[in-house]
DNA sequence: GACCGTGACTTGAATCTTCACGTCAGCGTC
DNA sequence: GACGCTGACGTGAAGATTCAAGTCACGGTC
């Protein structure tokens, strides 16, 4: 109630709501199945999937847990838990960044490595499946236009 | 790696992979922000937010916990310790099903529903704020169908 | 070169979710 | 009408996330 200035209070109806409504059921359902897919398969959340396979694509596969987090979408509080969980698998561990202590560089180990080649296939098939597969190639060309202008509304202003 | 079939594991690339990408993105940073935004002004999770919204819908503001669960995207294990949490704070209630006492059915009470229309405003200003005023109807329209698309196809096999 | 501020990260407690059972009502079967 | 099955909920413990401090390194300032 606080921010969105006070003028008279605007509503969702008709198409729009529709279209929202269908869309939030997508957001809730959509990681579901993937994550469900993932926990079982290879015993790890749709976040941490993605954090050891964003590490894996960097040079030396390390990054600072401060990018990581952002890349990742994750509080860089929720990132250091995860991280410990995944260190005590074995699939990661944590040096300080050696140019500048305040840092912390995770790195991806060569168990995190082979456990996240282990679980690719299942999880990228799935998004064919799912989604992918589901959509032609001008739908998807929108629905990427559409996530870039959506993040960038929230990038800028309110946050 | 259990049902995916084992043909030439498939890939992402290009349009594709940017695609899934930038839509991942979204997934991520949309939820948290409404729900960051609920959280602050309202005490309510995005959940139930939609939980009290899905129950003011309902004839008497009733429905059974299982059709709830249904409706809200929760597993009903979820849903029950969330309708134990709204009933401490006075949002909701829960009677047996009159007519069939296996059932029972979660009640939107005068508070709750108050608390709910005071939270609404903000939550949907967001929503209208960040998602769909961003878009044009033609954009809008896609993406109704893109879910429903990709909702049918997770319903279907493999869920 | 001590002092303060800032930013990066960690930590512990509180909260929420998930998992694996436990309970209990109704339904069919013999 | 006991018996066992099924489906709807509830629950407690384990696991994950969030929140609010706490630490610790660096950079500037005097």
């Amino acid at each position: 109630m606080s921010d969105s200035g006070e003028s008279e209070p605007r509503w969702l109806a008709g198409d729009q709501l529709a279209a929202w409504r269908a869309f939030m059921r997508l957001l809730q359902t959509l990681p579901a199945v993937l994550g469900a897919q993932l926990q079982r398969d290879s015993k790890l959340s749709f976040i941490e999937y993605y954090v050891l396979a964003h590490l894996s694509e960097q040079p030396e596969r390390r990054l600072r847990m401060s990018e990581l987090a952002i890349l990742a979408g994750s509080e860089l509080s929720r990132l250091s838990h995860m991280v410990t969980r995944l260190e005590s698998r074995g699939f990661v561990r944590r040096e300080p960044d050696p140019l500048n202590g305040r840092y912390i560089q995770a790195i991806l180990t060569d168990a995190g490595h082979a456990h996240l080649v282990d679980s690719a296939p299942g999880h990228v098939g799935r998004v064919l499946d799912v989604f992918v597969d589901v959509l032609d190639p001008d739908e998807l060309r929108t629905l990427h236009r559409i996530s870039d202008k959506v993040h960038a509304r929230m990038e800028r202003e309110g946050r």
